[in-house]
DNA sequence: CCTACCGATCGGTAGG
DNA sequence: CCTACCGATCGGTAGG
């Protein structure tokens, strides 16, 4: 019996966009390539890009596609767990195992995006930056959560925050560019001081 | 009075790697092309290419050029000071006014460099590789010797490291992808409480 | 989803 | 340092 044509367009979408967020997490969001998609993929450059219209389009796919699963690995474990400090270290604990794993070949996707694009305006730009802010913004909201509850204190929770996210970028340049394992223990220590879970 | 060849050369190669500089702070090591270069500064290909070989040995001598450039930015003034609390705040204001300025059109030239480069294997990552690893051994030193003439304590040299490094990439990101100038000052704290500078 | 094709641009070379 | 050119590949389209 076979599958609806609308089914199968999905399916097709969906192995496209895997395609283009591992390889756009080594070459970069810009670095990915009609072609090479095809080739990888088995498929025509008509038939990769047909889809989706045009490459900006599809980099845009890619990037909600690699935010779901950022926030599948990293936020949603965390919020099984009730706010405030449970929270804030299992959602320390699943981001260094996303950065650990790696959910991506080529590590961090949004760092990667962020990097490719931070200075070039357009919608891939603006997307990234959207993504980011709605990120610091949850952490920061975590912190605020666990400080209102009285389980943490003395730490501002902007400040944490911006710590964190700062944190996870130099995980993953250690692990991506060093192949430093270690990175992650020292991830640790200095996220859990930031946000006051540890006092050293 | 002609100037000799060998002197308009070197010229030539200096007005060149400063724009790859420029460029690729924006598009990323990779993202340049011979053919925009060339149009950017008035010559042919030919005399943008001719003088470095291959795209690949253009790449790495510009990574030594913005090396250089950080070296005098963040380094020098540094080393002005006694080593030591001094030298370590000094590194800390140097380092972010160079985040500030910026020195690069697009932002810090390493950190798009390692993101661009980071997961593909070739003499530029090692290049990247290697000056990193420098950077963050220099770090640790700088953080050392202030803890053995008893000007800090309570912190471990590889650990601050580690975390100023990782704080100056996420002053970069908040700068470059938010515009967010507020990020100075959110790295100086950070920057101070992981050397022991500050206490929060 | 394919084949066949478009004009533009890629990195690089020959020859001067 | 230039002009003129190379084969390869780019993103994308027409037509089926």
């Amino acid at each position: 019996m076979p599958r609806s044509s609308r089914e199968q367009a999905a399916r097709t979408r969906e192995s496209i966009l895997g395609e283009v967020v591992d390889e756009a997490s080594v070459s970069g969001l810009d670095g990915i390539t009609i072609g090479t998609l095809a080739e990888h993929l088995g498929m025509s450059k008509a038939g990769v890009i047909g889809p989706f219209g045009s490459k900006e389009s599809l980099q845009l796919e890619a990037l909600g596609r690699a935010a779901a699963i950022f926030r599948a690995d990293v936020w949603e474990p965390a919020a099984r767990e009730p706010a405030g400090r449970a929270r804030l270290a299992a959602l320390i604990e699943a981001w260094l195992s996303h950065l650990a794993r790696p959910a991506f070949p080529g590590g961090c996707f949004l760092t990667q995006a962020a990097a490719d694009f931070d200075a070039r305006p357009g919608e891939v730009r603006d997307a990234v930056q959207r993504i980011g802010r709605l990120w610091e913004r949850t952490l920061a909201g975590e912190v605020r959560a666990a400080i209102e509850s009285g389980e943490i204190a003395g730490v501002d929770p902007e400040q944490a925050a911006f710590e964190v996210n700062a944190i996870a970028q130099g995980v993953n340049q250690a692990i991506q560019l060093h192949r430093d394992r270690d990175a992650v223990e020292r991830g640790r220590r200095a996220m859990r001081r930031a946000t006051g879970l540890s006092d050293r």
